[in-house]
DNA sequence: AAATTCCCCAACCGCCCTAAG
DNA sequence: TCTTAGGGCGGTTGGGGAATT
């Protein structure tokens, strides 16, 4: 039985995956839906451990995944996320449709990480008071997690009203501008990727307006009543007079939904709920020889729009749930210039 | 054109949590 | 109550393409 488990593991492939085994993995999860990740991997004749396997299928595979690169309104919307959540991409990534925790963890720690310490080190030279300050302040540890490492990290007000006006244009763009999914991602997508953008766009629209909650940042009343009351209404005054949030090197272990009340995102399983017919209906329609590597393809979210439709309708449906999560959670943001995090 | 460096990102690893037995 | 397996998550790594020398 053991040297069992040892043979089954010992031929376990590892790395990079073929298109072969994406197209097993795929023709598997259309037809069965998910379900145990080992029994998958066995069932679907991969030589792959479940996790392995799961992993694929979430930041790869999955149908409703948006391609391309991350439009200036999501990079604010993650900067502003980790400013409140720190290192929680799970759930940062369940607050923007169509991204994988992965891919936003890459990008952060790639992009915008970069990016940010250019903005410290403008700052710095220009006043004397950093916006972002390190107990051990000497590398790139300066911009590392606040969840993890015992970091103070405090965003000054005038920072977080440059983040506030990218977030009021993103919430008229990002729900209101048809043109959104065309004009702010990278040049090289194509436009059945850009399609299914904007099918990603007919259920963003279905937030009402969500980030709209993210501008009134200096409406006192707009701070929920738990959190005055969780946090004290603490408030940290910086050397210009300016308010920040403080990011406590324990944040982790306090539970910060929890302590922010946000509530538990109902469709926070990153995985979609499959319409295993539907899908099987445009996945019969491909070539299954076609390169497995631009799954969207076989999706049908190209050329007809009815397909785009019915494929935001199906995320609306699936979207709604978190609806009231989403904006108590923008509600939580709103205040958060004002919030201190309470370190036990 | 070749060599080297940079850096993005796919995928693995290890830890934690939960449920089942 | 303890053990075990599976799933989820965040941290990390290394391959490989792009950029630079």
């Amino acid at each position: 039985m053991g040297n069992n488990n040892i043979m089954i593991k010992s031929k376990l492939r590892k790395g990079l995956w073929s298109p072969e085994e994406d197209e097993k993995l795929l023709r598997y999860m259309l037809t069965n839906g998910q379900g145990c990740w080992t029994d998958i991997a066995r069932n679907a004749g991969l030589q792959r451990c479940g996790k392995s396997c799961r992993l694929r299928w979430i930041n790869y595979l999955r149908p409703d995944l948006k391609r391309g690169a991350f439009s200036p309104q999501e990079e604010d919307l993650i900067v502003h996320l980790h400013s409140i959540l720190g290192n929680r991409w799970s759930q940062i990534a369940a607050r923007l449709p169509g991204r994988t925790d992965n891919e936003i963890k890459n990008f952060w720690n790639s992009t915008l990480k970069k990016r940010f310490k250019l903005t410290v080190n403008n700052n710095n030279n220009n006043t004397p008071s950093p916006n972002i300050t390190n107990n051990n302040c000497s590398d790139d540890s300066s911009f590392s997690d606040p969840n993890t490492n015992g970091i103070m990290m405090i965003m000054h007000l005038n920072e977080q009203q440059q983040y506030d006006n990218h977030l009021m244009a993103m919430s008229s763009s990002m729900c209101m501008d048809s043109s959104y999914s065309s004009s702010s991602t990278s040049s090289s997508i194509s436009s059945m990727q850009q399609q299914q953008q904007q099918a990603a766009m007919v259920f963003t629209d279905q937030f009402n307006d969500p980030f709209s909650m993210l501008i009134d940042h200096n409406n006192n009343s707009n701070v929920p009543q738990c959190l005055m009351t969780q946090f004290g209404g603490m408030v940290e005054e910086g050397h210009n007079g300016n308010y920040g949030i403080i990011m406590g090197p324990n944040i982790n272990k306090m539970g910060l939904e929890r302590e922010l009340c946000l509530p538990p995102l109902e469709n926070d399983n990153s995985a979609p709920v499959l319409d295993v017919k539907r899908l099987n209906n445009h996945f019969n329609h491909h070539s299954i020889h076609q390169k497995v590597s631009k799954v969207e393809e076989l999706f049908g979210f190209g050329n007809n729009n009815n397909n785009n439709y019915h494929h935001g309708q199906q995320q609306v449906e699936n979207l709604k749930i978190g609806e009231w999560d989403l904006e108590g959670l923008m509600q939580d943001i709103s205040s958060f210039p004002f919030l201190d995090f309470q370190v036990e």
